[in-house]
DNA sequence: CAATCATTCAATGAAATTATTGAATATATC
DNA sequence: GATATATTCAATAATTTCATTGAATGATTG
């Protein structure tokens, strides 16, 4: 083997798949993605940002095998490339929690005490749901939910939540979730729960992770 | 909750995290901190590149909570802040491998066909070192053995390797480790053994990987 | 205290990245 | 074929990143 090492050719392909993570709209887009395929207009309208802007970010991202996208008559769907690409940005997650004293105030000035909400596992959840007493809600808007989601969960997005409580049995527990660890929406439900009186937790996790786990997925 | 979204705030903390990891010359100062805390000299020795440039890269790195630094007298010695660097480094690999045709065409064009020397799993090596018939030879530099290494191996640098095999069992097999899955010195130093006639084979990861899995390690 | 070694800092110029804007391209519909 | 919608491309300017260089700082040694 008398070929020039390919150590550094392997650490700018890794590089390159590293710096296309860092950015935050780019880890948007794979939050995004991680509920199911999307157009680039939607994702764009998910993520707040011009079109041609998204899209430039998709083409970085294709370059360094984070999505891949397909035709779907005018619509080009992109979906991410495999479920490396979550758990990449979840062990990304995972440093800056441990040693970003900034993730720390962050997430300490909003989410409050993290334990305040009692999050519950997905095997708990998995236990819980065998006793058949808990309900489980997907606070997400309902083309997220749409695209996937927890068998058996009821569906009601946020800004609906205040309309429908009449709908959910109050003798029951209730389990909310929502995209991701540091999606809001589940806090907001479960503060929003409690204060009516229900006995509502928060899933630690999102949809994504589920899935990840091996648990069944509905649509 | 009426402050703003912490989603944002969050995600640059996250996107910071990936663009840090986002440069080759930081990567191969993680995989060396992966073998034990090193002065900054070390580094730049092993990385090849001039001491400014070393320190402003692990600068950049402390601030993304990637490494911990420490006086001792006149050196400053840094170390990964801790497991989930290596581990979101693996990550990141993890999506080149899966997803990049250049990774690929790298690997197959160096390493040959990466199942001819028969990398071995830790696990399957923890079993070969109970019935006490296999050889392990770390062929790291021998600073690098010393910071850290499988129990029981034997440390015979690459450079040493033709002057010291007739201290080399001929009837034991051997497996040869280093620094981790993408290092080429096992392989090569594999490759010269089966020349020479040993029965020797490659293992997988490297000496972090297999810390990290819970195994013992000596010094 | 001066000299040496180790490390960091600050300034600089080059390269890379990013958002914006308008044009170009591809598909669907009438 | 014209129009509309969806998406990508190319050019541009601003910003950020990176390597280099020499000065500054801190610890050790004589």
């Amino acid at each position: 083997m008398s070929s020039p090492s390919p150590k550094l050719a392997l650490f700018e392909q890794f590089a390159l798949v590293a710096k296309t993570l860092g950015h935050p709209q780019r880890l948007e887009l794979i939050e995004q993605l991680g509920q199911g395929p999307r157009s680039v207009d939607m994702l764009a309208e998910k993520v707040g940002a011009p079109i041609a802007n998204i899209s430039q970010h998709l083409q970085s991202m294709r370059r360094a095998g984070l999505v891949a996208a397909e035709r779907q008559g005018k619509y080009v769907v992109y979906r991410l490339a495999d479920a490396s690409v979550l758990a990449a940005m979840q062990a990304i997650q995972r440093v800056a929690e441990n040693n970003l004293a900034e993730v720390d105030r962050i997430v300490r000035g909003y989410f409050g005490q993290r334990d305040s909400l009692e999050p519950i596992t997905r095997e708990e959840l998995s236990d819980r749901l065998r006793d058949g007493m808990v309900t489980v809600l997907d606070v997400r808007p309902s083309d997220e939910f749409a695209l996937g989601h927890l068998p058996g969960a009821l569906n009601v997005p946020l800004d609906e939540l205040d309309a429908r409580l009449s709908t959910l049995d109050p003798d029951k527990d209730i389990v909310a979730y929502c995209r991701g660890a540091y999606c809001v929406m589940s806090f907001e439900a479960v503060s929003r729960l409690r204060v009516r009186g229900f006995r509502a937790r928060r899933l630690e996790e999102g949809m994504p992770e589920w899935a990840a786990a091996g648990n069944a997925v509905a649509s």
